[in-house]
DNA sequence: CTGAAAGCGCTTACAG
DNA sequence: CTGAAAGCGCTTACAG
């Protein structure tokens, strides 16, 4: 890596090497240097060399501050995630740093805690911030509010469908996935599949109960809304959903939950109830978080490639950057068979 | 940079408005603004009002790159964390966030993935970045490299033992954690624990093996080799070490395991094998992970309170940027007991 | 108490 | 291809 003097990358009592110490060594002048580093104009070679060896010997790091206060762009992009702990969202922002910071770029988080003005906030945070583009993480924003900011910088968004300049919408099919999972239930011969929804007030939980519809209609399969709760993605409304279920004397033979932690939940409750999984009541979730391998019985589940889609996100930015027009492929659903759904669990 | 317009806090055609554009409305000069923003000095009551009334009328915010190029610093703290999405780590990022933002602080994260050189990239990045600090969240870096930083800017440390000026250590008592759930598991009548470490090469995995010992000690209950089981803090590797416990046919009533994710996977084993929890075996983990709540049975654990410790964590920095000495005082380990470690499981 | 001035480290028209 | 100069938005000695 690199030559150091002491632990810090400074030299002795010089403070942090500059680019106008780089331009001194070089016997350049600092634009040239500047130039050479953002590739900006065509150098002889013998000053690019001369630039290269002194920045070298000199352990140069460009200062992004100044380059952000200069050059009106900071090398940083604002991420808008729901929560920091979100067994989900970590995934996705996992995949962003990793993207970001292998193009020589900085995320930025913070949380909107699923609060439309706690994510205005962010974004003037951001803004205060000169970050170059935000990615926003599904959220509650309003999709004119997002476009709005697509006038002043690029926008990434994730779980909608919208189109506007210098902005994208990166959408996993929901839909598709909780079809996916209810006829895997249905291809097990259940019959009477109860369903457990998300939080209706987020797009993706009407995706997929739209899913869900579909599935039983394609088997043939009528809707029962006695069949159905309310819950609302966390673990507790997934345990007081199944409850609810049970206690309307509705016969079902498998639920599925619109997502893994009301799952869970709802697991509990059953076996609480004494009642078997999957002998008794089959059980399948959806997002396919890591813990669902180690629930018991381990949990079939829709996977959602939250890394993946964090790195796409992050890429899609990096290409709006460039003032390029995003082009990449989402993965399509998947599910994860786990013993929740097996005939016998042992 | 580009002239701004619009819906977003902008005047008109003016872009951006910039602490001179506040001094001109106020009819004073920008060191004064720059003043009274930074309470940096006393100005007569008359020219605050003025200067207050233009920050509300024209909407100004402080830029902050600029701040930090000007004054050295940027408002800003890195937080070097092993995974953005670990499920222990998530719950201290946003109490960072949290408290940092109270004070007007934002904060950078990169992961470090319990890779020393990774760590050190971590460091090197961050202080591109001109942060005014940074927190570590345990980590591999040497007490040394600690050190040497801290003689750059204020460094708070987790899970250290550490002395040095702008270095501050926040240490949480692993080892009294994991006495008080051995000694719980002694209390329930217990003489057979078996223990699954953690990865020995992190202290917290040495101190938690030294509490296990301490609490078999004052029970009078000799050590025994073949109920210790070496795991990696991993759900895997819990599950391994269980199959490897009963391998080794040497009796057992209780596991008492190093962290949540591998008591976890050793209960999936003992599922499999037809062992009742607590019934055969009773477990207790260690961490009180939100998913110990939802697990079957519900796992006992020694909670450990990462979102007051990442606000623990934050706090502190906060006092060492103002030159303090930090006073903060560590919350001592308790358990949260469920169904795990009761006598009889629904 | 308060200005004028210099400067933080870099970038970018503007002229060769 | 390459400099000199101005400027990004703020802060901080330095002088009153």
């Amino acid at each position: 890596m690199k030559s150091r003097n002491n632990a810090n990358g400074m030299r002795p009592g010089s403070g942090p090497v500059t680019l106008a110490m780089v331009a001194e060594l070089a016997g350049v002048s600092p634009s040239t240097v500047s130039r050479i580093l953002n590739g900006t104009a065509v150098v002889s070679a013998e000053k690019r060399q001369a630039i290269d060896d002194a920045i070298a010997k000199l352990g140069f790091v460009p200062n992004p501050v100044a380059r952000g206060l200069a050059g009106g762009r900071t090398l940083s992009v604002g991420v808008i995630t729901q929560a920091l702990d979100s067994p989900f969202y970590g995934a996705a922002l996992r995949g962003i740093e990793l993207e970001l910071q292998a193009a020589g770029y900085s995320a930025l988080f913070v949380s909107g805690h699923w609060n439309a003005a706690e994510e205005a906030r962010c974004i003037d945070v951001l803004r205060a911030r000169r970050v170059d583009g935000i990615i926003v993480l599904t959220g509650r924003l309003s999709d004119n509010r997002l476009k709005e900011c697509a006038k002043n910088m690029p926008i990434v968004v994730t779980g909608r469908n919208l189109k506007a300049s210098q902005l994208y919408a990166l959408n996993f099919d929901q839909c598709e996935g909780a079809r996916l999972a209810t006829k895997h239930l249905v291809d097990l011969g259940h019959k009477k599949i109860a369903f457990i929804t998300g939080d209706m007030e987020h797009p993706d939980a009407q995706e997929r109960e739209r899913g869900y519809r579909a599935a039983l209609e394609d088997a043939r399969i009528p809707f029962d809304q006695r069949l159905v709760v309310n819950g609302l993605y966390t673990e507790d409304s997934g345990m007081a959903a199944a409850a609810e279920l049970l206690s309307r004397r509705r016969p079902f033979t498998a639920v599925f939950a619109a997502n893994d932690q009301m799952a869970l939940g709802a697991a509990l409750c059953f076996h609480r109830q004494g009642l078997h999984i999957p002998g008794d009541v089959a059980l399948i979730g959806f997002d396919d978080l890591p813990v669902c391998a180690y629930s018991y019985p381990p949990l079939s589940s829709v996977h959602q490639p939250a890394n993946e889609m964090g790195r796409l996100a992050a890429s899609a930015m990096l290409q709006l950057l460039q003032g390029q027009k995003p082009v990449i492929v989402m993965p399509s659903p998947t599910l994860k068979i786990r013993q929740s759904t097996e005939a016998s669990v042992s």
